[in-house]
DNA sequence: ATTTTTGCAAACCTTTTGCATGGAA
DNA sequence: TTCCATGCAAAAGGTTTGCAAAAAT
């Protein structure tokens, strides 16, 4: 679970000013407990009238995104969702019923991925790898 | 590399019917030697006069992501793309220079797909891995 | 005082949809 | 002849951008 302050840190520490609508924002990012849209904090925002407009949210997803705070998800379905992660996870493990995810340390892919450039004579750069299934509570249910 | 003619009779297959544009999608997707969007199809029908529109390109993309002759690719700049792909292979090494990619058969995630569900708790049904490097052949250029 | 950040609204881009027409089986 | 597939054009989403005003340093 990632902290708001971690998140207001995050923006200080790269020299980013403090804004209210990055505090209020940290505030929202902290409470998910699962990925999340651009859309989904923007209601949020609305809901609880925190002023913080469509373009601020994109701008600063951006931000949080190149500093590592939160990671872009691509779902199954397409859709481009964030989770708020700690740096030292590397991957996520995402619940396709309840959306909730959990991050996990590397867990042997650079292993994979080296001997896959040795197979392929690629220079392999980066990785990507999304697990996805029924978290531990969702199993239960069914 | 994948031929016209295994992507034609997918559709065939499946039982979609033989048409002018899915032959002509065919061809223009056996054509591509690297990940592509829609709308590069979309270009190279317009380009080649071959008259397949827009919509009727994201439906057969469709149908084949479903058929498994293509897969979705999500690249690291959030753009979703597609690969042409021979069933057996499972993930995709892609070259963030030329944009080729290359197939390769799955090298044992399933052990880490499992080691991961047995530590989070979840039951992982899927899992996406995509590489992201350099081609031999971009190497060599730098 | 200076520079960054924000809000607003419009623009943009990608993807989807409804519906009438055309084509495959 | 029946259904499926296509074209067209419009709609729907999601994301980005320009610019003037507001806020942070």
């Amino acid at each position: 679970m990632v902290d708001a302050s971690e998140i207001v840190s995050a923006f200080e520490t790269a020299g980013y000013r403090l804004t209210g609508p990055r505090r209020a924002l940290a505030v929202l990012i902290a409470a998910q407990g699962r990925h999340f849209t651009a859309d989904d904090l923007l209601g949020e925002s609305r809901r609880r009238r925190l002023g913080v407009t469509r373009a601020t949210i994109f701008r600063s997803l951006d931000v949080l995104a190149d500093l590592g705070v939160v990671e872009r998800l691509d779902l199954p379905s397409g859709e481009h969702a964030f989770v708020a992660c700690e740096p030292a996870h590397h991957h996520h493990v995402v619940c396709s019923s309840c959306g909730r995810t959990t991050g996990v340390a590397d867990p042997g892919i650079e292993r994979i991925a080296a001997a896959i450039g040795r197979e392929t004579g690629y220079r392999i750069d980066a990785h990507r790898l999304e697990l996805f299934g029924l978290c531990p509570a969702c199993r239960k249910q069914n």
